[in-house]
DNA sequence: CGGTACGTTGAGTCATATCAACCATAGTGG
DNA sequence: CCACTATGGTTGATATGACTCAACGTACCG
């Protein structure tokens, strides 16, 4: 496991998968330019409707993000973990953000500015296409999802919700997955109350689908759940 | 209302807006890549799993863009119009399509192959630019309909969803929205059942919020379709 | 020790899906 | 010119998934 200062020490290219093709001297701008921060648990890193002055590229933690509905309910988009960055959507159309991120997990980032993150766009066409694609790829994991909330019922996108978390954050060594939600951010992922998380969980428990310690969730078997999620390949 | 043949004869920075930035140069260079195509209502011009090898710039018509879910039932995910282009997602991210565009009125637009726009994003850092604010507005509508299909009801949305094809395609004379949707597309769209649609649309127009005659949908009421919809400012 | 946040369970309700029947229209082919 | 078929629209009856409300348990924390 990398501590934070051996994260700090490494370069920015490294540890971020964004800026691998910038050259030595825009990796050494942005090195100059980058500002280190920790923060705890609960932190609200930025909220919606607010502008952001940059983006936050994570070296250690995770990170919510989710939008506010209606009624104040959180419907979380996407987790971000270290390798990843946040707020960048805001920076490049210039809007306030559309989304809030809330740390999950203790959290190390580097913020970089606005304007450097600008100016690599318009000076390096890689970096620019690198960013165009991880947009896109984010553009398509949303089309997919809104698919999937508006066709499968909640117990096919629990199941799915529970093979992604699982292949994006991974087990421990007991087999339990490395992220740790409350029952009610399960079902802010899923669109559906608390309530119905807890039934659902319970049911998949009692058919051997998986097993549960507290906030600890455990895949049991995965082929009988992507059976259930329906997904498609 | 412009003639097919004098879009033909417009240059490109003026026909799409995505192009608004480039050189004289490279105008010229696209101007003599683009091929100028026109097709008929119900022809699928890209289809879900298929490489693209460029992006559409709509010069006339409506297509929309829809992903095909578990059970064969569509999505739609998006319409687009002139002035507006598909299939860049594939493009830019050299992937399949994830989603599938079909022609709803007859359409003319100019195919700019896949190299040329790679070339563009890599060597304007101003179109560069222009793209990643596309395709960060994309995102930002698929979060937050992502967000309304999991906690608005069914008539929430079909509210909403009237209200936007009228910011989107605007009204003819008499009040009608310019844009001819069956009932199961418009399904297709909310992601609900043709029945359900058909339901809420009479309960529309009972309450005086709506005229209907035959596909053509007239908003009566704004003001009180957009507090049914429950949209936020 | 009281407070707060989270988890669980049961009961009742309602919005929406599903199933089925039927009508209208238009295009097709013999 | 007429059956034939496909497509789209409508309505009613019924089923049910999921939400809501309410009560209660548990655990941690200051």
């Amino acid at each position: 496991m990398k501590s934070i200062f051996s994260n700090e020490e490494s370069s920015i290219r490294e540890i971020n998968g964004i800026f691998k093709h910038l050259t030595s001297e825009e990796a050494e701008k942005v090195e100059g330019e980058r500002i280190v921060n920790s923060y705890k648990r609960s932190t609200l890193i930025y909220k919606e409707g607010n502008r952001s002055t940059g983006v936050y590229c994570i070296h250690s933690g995770t990170i919510k993000i989710y939008k506010t509905g209606f009624d104040g309910k959180e419907q979380i988009i996407r987790f971000a973990k270290p390798g990843e960055i946040i707020a960048f959507r805001s920076v490049l159309s210039n809007e306030p953000a559309c989304t809030s991120a809330k740390v999950l997990e203790d959290t190390t980032v580097s913020f970089v500015p606005s304007e450097t993150i600008l100016f690599l766009v318009r000076n390096n066409g890689n970096f620019a296409l690198d960013l165009l694609q991880l947009t896109c790829r984010e553009l398509e994991e949303a089309n997919s999802y809104l698919t999937d909330i508006a066709q499968k019922t909640v117990r096919e996108r629990l199941a799915e919700v529970l093979i992604q978390l699982k292949e994006k954050f991974g087990t421990d060594q007991s087999g339990f997955l490395q992220i740790s939600l409350t029952r009610e951010e399960l079902a802010n992922i899923v669109g559906t109350a608390t309530e119905s998380i807890i039934r659902l969980l319970s049911e998949f428990k009692d058919d051997k689908l998986i097993e549960l310690n507290g906030r600890k969730i455990s895949l049991l078997n995965v082929a009988s759940l992507t059976k259930i999620a329906n997904i498609q390949h």
